[in-house]
RNA sequence: GGGCCGUUAGCUCAGUAGGUAGAGCAUCUGCCUUUUAAGCAGGGGGUCACUGGUUCGAAUCCAGUACGGCUCACCA
């Protein structure tokens, strides 16, 4: 604990008087009839029976006025207003209830009533503090905007910020809603470990911790992909996991060193399947079809816009860059303004070429398809177009929102796959694959053709929140510890 | 990691060409039995993020540090 101020001193004697006089501040819970959603929603019919009621809450307001006390107290998203007469709760509660302050937790029985000016209210026969709080909350009317402290104390903003707390509650409707549509479709929820001696799946450095007993490194995943597709392999069909995934990167509007994702993958399908089941899943979590995103409006309707990797670039930059070298590449770059730091190979480079050129400038929901191969080497080989793989990129407002592929069965040319990409880190690619032998012979033993999927949780609920930060749907993002 | 900006009472914010701080809400005291950003009267509350420097004197000018925001880099 801090020093402690005025506020928190009256606030911690205040708690002494009412142990004084014998009152428990800190109850063990409370018999409620009705949450005050319930006693709202139904308030027509709880007022014509004449029922007594008993809430619970936080007191957010107060209103004195001598021998009668006016309080807002709040459960959730709702609050009602209590009317306190020391006539009715007697001299002693009311003596009592001038050391509550707000902030305490009540419960409290009594009818409802509505005042002169319409306003629903319970007319407090009994009043019982039920936690007593000993620090003041931010002030009523602006609310908590200290963008730090609501992210380091998450709880005071979804104490003062409704907005906020629709957010996160919004965010678990869509897992929920997700999570259905998968289940739903046959798909099976599995747990895959987070703890892994080879990592791989994306293109990412890990966080790297230490396991005592066995004296071996570990790695926190950066995808849960090929674990998932060993299970394909074992013959469970179609699967799903809601994976946290570490990435040891930069930290920005977009990216958070942990995130959700979920991944899912089915058998005997390929990725036209599987963008079928994404506008589909997305149909879902989007009903009414549109949505404003940061002002925009988005379309969600089927089919998603498709968007040829290579034919969309050549189109942009006038003329057909596959199989250009590095350096012709970079002299694109450098005529369309393109940073190209740090981006070392073929793939890397054409990447960011695209991602600058082309996807920065998607709006709609889109499919982004046939990837170079060397940017993919989970994916296979298209099977019309050469030097591309069946993959789709999911984007919407120039953010990667999901990736997908034709799931790569061929373990010959997986294991060829790997081997370039150990090439591709003797370049000096930080993030390129491991070889992971292990999953080579899973796939040895024969894993039918399959459709794998991975979406971003964290950047759909803030496209479907307006949420122009992921750390306004991460309940607790990272953050530097204060030193 | 780079650039720009920010940090003043519990909260939201002012702050004069550098003369050791102010408002509203909250809090405390008094009055008030249908108020609702209740009202009226009075009071308390601050190492102005931190550390140095310049100066007779620093919230204010300068440097550094910490944390945060935006942005660039890295990435999903």
């Amino acid at each position: 604990m801090d020093e402690i101020n005025v506020l928190e001193k009256q606030m911690y004697e205040n708690l002494k008087k009412l142990q004084e006089m014998g009152v428990e501040v800190y109850k063990y819970g409370y018999d409620f009839t009705h949450t005050l959603k319930d006693l709202i929603e139904h308030s027509e019919d709880y007022l014509e029976k004449d029922v007594v009621v008993k809430v619970a809450g936080r007191i957010i307001s107060e209103r004195k006025h001598g021998k009668v006390v006016f309080w807002d107290i709040k459960d959730q998203l709702e609050k009602i207003q209590l009317y306190i007469k020391k006539d009715i709760v007697g001299e002693e509660k009311y003596d009592q209830i001038k050391y509550y302050d707000i902030g305490d937790i009540v419960g409290v029985s009594g009818k409802l009533f509505k005042t002169h000016t319409g306003e629903l209210t319970i007319l407090v026969e009994s009043v019982d503090i039920l936690a007593k709080a000993l620090k003041p909350l931010p002030e009523k009317f602006h609310g908590l905007k200290d963008v730090e402290i609501r992210y380091r104390k998450r709880y005071l903003d979804l104490i003062t910020s409704d907005e906020s707390k629709r957010v996160f509650l919004k965010r678990t409707e869509l897992i929920n809603r997700i999570r259905d549509f998968l289940n739903s479709n046959g798909f099976v929820e599995v747990e895959t470990p987070i703890l892994q001696p080879v990592y791989g799946g994306a293109f990412a450095q890990p966080f790297i911790t230490h396991h005592n007993t066995h004296d071996m490194t570990l790695y926190l995943r950066i995808a849960n992909e090929l674990y998932l597709k060993r299970l394909i392999v074992g013959g469970m069909n179609r699967v799903y996991e809601f994976a946290k995934d570490f990435r040891n990167e930069g930290i920005d509007r977009t990216h958070n060193p942990e995130f959700t994702q979920v991944e899912f993958y089915q058998s005997y399908a390929d990725y036209y399947d599987m963008m079928e089941l994404v506008e589909n899943m997305f149909l879902t979590l989007v009903p009414e079809k549109r949505i404003t995103y940061q002002g925009r409006e988005i379309i969600f309707e089927k089919p998603f816009k498709r968007i040829d990797f290579y034919d969309s670039l050549n189109e942009a930059v006038g003329r057909n860059v596959k199989g250009l070298n590095v350096e012709e590449l970079k002299s694109i770059a450098e005529k369309f303004n393109v940073d190209l730091e740090g981006k070392k190979t073929y793939g890397k480079i054409l990447d960011e070429l695209f991602s600058e050129i082309i996807q920065k400038k998607i709006v709609q929901p889109s499919f982004v398809v046939n990837h170079p191969i060397e940017i993919s080497p989970l994916a296979r080989k298209h099977r019309e177009k050469d030097g591309v793989v069946e993959r789709f990129e999911f984007v919407v407002c120039g953010m990667e929102i999901g990736n997908s592929f034709s799931e790569l069965n061929d373990p010959l040319d997986q294991k060829e796959r790997f081997l370039k990409q150990l090439e591709e880190r003797k370049k000096g690619d930080i993030e390129a694959f491991a070889m992971d032998e292990d999953y080579v012979e899973a796939l040895m033993y024969g894993m039918p053709p399959t459709g794998g999927v991975g979406i971003g949780i964290d950047r759909t609920v803030m496209l479907l929140t307006d949420q122009s930060s992921i750390r306004d749907v991460i309940l607790f993002p990272l953050l530097k510890t204060e030193k």
